[in-house]
DNA sequence: TAGAGTATTTGGTCAGACTAAATTACTATA
DNA sequence: TATAGTAATTTAGTCTGACCAAATACTCTA
């Protein structure tokens, strides 16, 4: 276990939760007991137990006496926590994870813009426009097209003024970073891409709502349309190979 | 503090997030220290960092040493947790709330219906189609109105096979649950809503995922405005006492 | 063979000691 | 007097060991 500057009960928390997140433990049943973590990280039962605790409470594992500890399915995960979100990160990258990050997105994002239009303040209105410079410099090198790129989607979040979407922020960022690995290109932004999201902060500061979720819809269901037809081709590929093989 | 089934560490998490969430702490500072927890609710040091260590997995509060425990902010807070869910119930019904929940169900149900009438499987229809039923025996009385509709919602987020959706099941329970609470009606649902169920469920079967999705959204967007004109009228309401007074 | 009683496993809870980080108070010195 | 350095204080972090309680497996008896 990576020692670092985070005490050790979180450190276990990140060990424990990554190794889930990768399916060394399985759904339904396995994981080893209190005792058994304890001797195999070299850690007391106190900081096992509160890491326990950590994962149990962001529901990933339950416990019961004689029973041990249990990983529970995934509809019981808190996938919206910054934590789990960092895990699926740490995961080998896949497709089909990123369509249901997308999927979400696709549903989230125009209806934080149209509300965005409707609430957003000066500050944020002013946050969402350095975002989109920092995209401009990023172009012409002087700054992580990637980070800015994010930095614009969750100033849109913050802008609908909604502690729901604000949440989501943290989802958005990992869907992005998701997005990126299947994406080989040095920018992230081509200059098309860049205008739609000019456009979509235009419609927002004239409070045209809905202008602003059209113009992100369209942009969303574009990127999914595109994996949406990778995961067919994917598909194609692979009953080839059994009608051949 | 209550006995119930649940062991110590959980019903101290209970009491104290439902304290945090009642306001009783405020975020960046207060909040009783280890010991003070102990004396206060009589258990062992044990259980109150077991307790203290769950509500910051849920990103409620973080402690460091000299510092104490301090609230965090509600940017932090895993608003998406089942737990944090509940303790929002429990609190005063408030129309703002109620908005926050229903604009993000603008966004997630419409587009889980999409999903679901492209990728629901035989059983996921059956299910929603149950919830169906339900409401309709609900009418007639041999059912409860609120928990078939609930079923209902929950039931196309299941169908929309997309884990994030699935996820966000606990949040539509809580939305409808809080938005009951403003609706002094007997029965959840009208005639004319039943059809509209009826039609979206339609739409999913026949794998008409435009049209479930619009039909989700008329529904989701009429409620909205609802509350948006009842909160309009609050804020008149306010100003013209202030005016007159 | 059914059922009662017993043993075993594993988490739940408690107590006490010591460590370490962060802050405050104090003190000696330039 | 100002201030750097040091000591005291507070509070969480970690460890150890003991005992409790729930769930299950086992065993013996009627």
């Amino acid at each position: 276990m990576e020692s670092s500057h985070r005490n050790l009960t979180q450190q276990l928390v990140h060990e424990l939760g990554k190794s889930i997140l990768q399916g060394k433990y399985i759904a339904g049943d396995s994981m080893p007991s209190e005792a058994n973590i304890c001797t195999q990280y070299n850690v007391s039962r106190t900081a096992t137990r509160e890491a326990v605790k950590m994962l149990t409470a962001k529901g990933l594992i339950s416990s019961r006496p004689r029973q041990g500890i249990k990983v529970l399915e995934l509809k019981n995960w808190n996938l919206f926590d910054t934590d789990v979100l960092s895990w699926i990160l740490i995961g080998k990258p896949d497709l089909y994870m990123l369509r249901y990050f997308l999927q979400l997105r696709l549903a989230i994002e125009p209806e934080a813009a149209f509300l965005a239009a409707q609430y957003a303040s000066e500050e944020n209105l002013q946050d969402i426009e350095n975002a989109l410079s920092r995209m401009k410099d990023a172009q012409k090198g002087y700054d992580d097209t990637h980070e800015a790129d994010i930095e614009f989607h969750k100033s849109i979040l913050t802008a609908s003024n909604n502690p729901f979407f604000t949440q989501l922020k943290n989802f958005t960022e990992t869907a992005l970073k998701v997005n990126i690995r299947f994406t080989n290109r040095m920018k992230a932004v081509t200059k098309e891409e860049y205008q739609a999201h000019v456009d979509i902060f235009e419609h927002i500061k004239n409070n045209n709502a809905q202008a602003a979720s059209d113009a992100a819809m369209i942009t969303q269901n574009a990127t999914l349309a595109i994996v949406n037809e990778q995961i067919t081709n994917l598909e194609l590929e692979i009953a080839n190979e059994l009608v051949t093989s």
